[in-house]
DNA sequence: TGAATGTAACTAGAAAAACTAAGTACAACG
DNA sequence: CGTTGTACTTAGTTTTTCTAGTTACATTCA
């Protein structure tokens, strides 16, 4: 992992809720479509992972399921609550926001 | 304050390192410093600056140094290194990057 | 004069998020 | 039948920030 996980963190449930606004899932394709989408340079870690579901679905912002394999490793699927929906898109205002404060307080000029 | 400090955290240090590079500076003018610049959107608390500057002049990116006031509170002064002008170029570096990657990881679009 | 406000730094202890470092269980493949 | 891959889980730790104070001096103004 070349990006240091400080920078990512306060985003780990808005990455959550995104991909569980694209599709029902699960931990281990989560954690794998993450490393795939960012060729490599970042990975959350599986229990940074696993305790952010339990955080979400206890605020109520997802909820979960036993998949119905009847092969390989049970699943736990997550869906998004329309409550998580509603935090989604605040969290993405508030990351706007926070991209436009954060450059005026690190960058090169301003007295 | 209206905007998260999770959405801040991570960028403390170099939020120091920036304005120290401009001039030597204190805790409480960098405390003014950021809520004028954000417009009241954003503050540090002091027990996290403070703890900031310990934890940077321990690792060698700052140094300080009591002013010399004859009247008034007393200010310690802080002053970047070298270290920390290295620290601070590659965690503008590092920001650049994960700006993209945040947003390629909450945005829509993609599968 | 003395009460309030502003400047300035500091601390102890708690909380939250992410981490390390495991363990369990099943399947597939050579 | 040993290794690798899939998949989830937990205990305990670290790091950063937070809450909630304290101390001290200066100025203002009623």
């Amino acid at each position: 992992m070349s990006i240091t996980s400080d920078l990512l963190r306060g985003h780990t449930d808005t990455i959550i809720l995104r991909r569980l606004m694209h599709q029902d899932s699960y931990g281990y394709e989560i954690n794998k479509y993450i490393q795939e989408k960012t060729n490599g340079e970042y990975e959350l870690k599986e229990a940074t992972l696993y305790s952010a579901f339990r955080r979400l679905e206890e605020i109520g912002w997802i909820s979960s399921y036993w998949g119905d394999e009847t092969t390989g490793a049970r699943r736990r699927y997550y869906t998004v609550t329309s409550t998580g929906r509603k935090a989604y898109e605040q969290n993405m205002k508030d990351w706007e926001q926070a991209k436009y404060l954060i450059d005026a307080l690190i960058k090169e000029g301003g007295e």
